[in-house]
DNA sequence: TCCATGATTCTGCGATATTCGAAATGAGAG
DNA sequence: CTCTCATTTCGAATATCGCAGAATCATGGA
């Protein structure tokens, strides 16, 4: 991940709406959701919806397929990752032990029904 | 971490000139950097490094402390955590195998030098 | 006290972002 | 083909951000 990736990136979801979104289709996974119903969930106007769609859609953070007469969105998780790790990978160059918080949180985050 | 906060957060984040110098403390860890010195690396004017340092404080991403003449600023690790758990914490809603790659990387961040 | 140094705040203007009504596009049904 | 539903694109008003020159504040030394 370049500098200006991870810019566009966090631009992308530096945005109460776009946020709001991107969660919801973090949380509904592969299956993603159309934009119509997601309009509906986040009580926004279709054609705003779609205009920050395509702000994470630009960033890579999300993709969209067609099915009928709907659009279905997702999140693309690997250049999600690649955006976390970008933000992580200086952080043990000061000391080992300010990053495990982070460990804990990403090992509590597979095995949160363990 | 709330909605409101994380949007600070990444907007604190989402430009080039406030990211760099934030990775830039990250590397630095507890000791810091000064604000002047921070300046001369990244090649900015003193007054346009504060102004978005100010803003990367407000965020609650670094905090500043006087030393002498100098001011230096270090990371709120804390605080980076909760915004990365805030971005993670859902990940899991889909598909376990979804936040594997998290999981992973998180684990060779803290040791990075087995 | 007076000066030098480091850092911040003030200020103004140009650039960029956000929003949503209206119009256009795409896709299936009859 | 036409109608309708779902979504996107256009356009223009409004709001916010980013930058750097100049002035101001804070600290330590002579």
């Amino acid at each position: 991940m370049e500098m200006k990736n991870a810019v566009t990136g966090l631009s992308a979801l530096a945005h109460e709406g776009r946020l709001k979104a991107f969660r919801l289709l973090v949380r509904a996974g592969h299956d993603g959701i159309a934009a119509g119903e997601l309009a509906r969930r986040l009580e926004v106007p279709p054609n705003t919806l779609s205009s920050n769609l395509a702000i994470l859609s630009h960033a890579g953070l999300i993709e969209s397929r067609r099915a009928g007469k709907s659009v279905i969105y997702s999140v693309q998780y690997a250049h999600m990752t690649a955006l976390l790790q970008f933000l992580m990978e200086d952080c043990c160059g000061g000391s080992t032990e300010i990053c495990t918080p982070l460990r804990e949180l990403a090992l509590a985050c597979g095995a949160a029904d363990t």
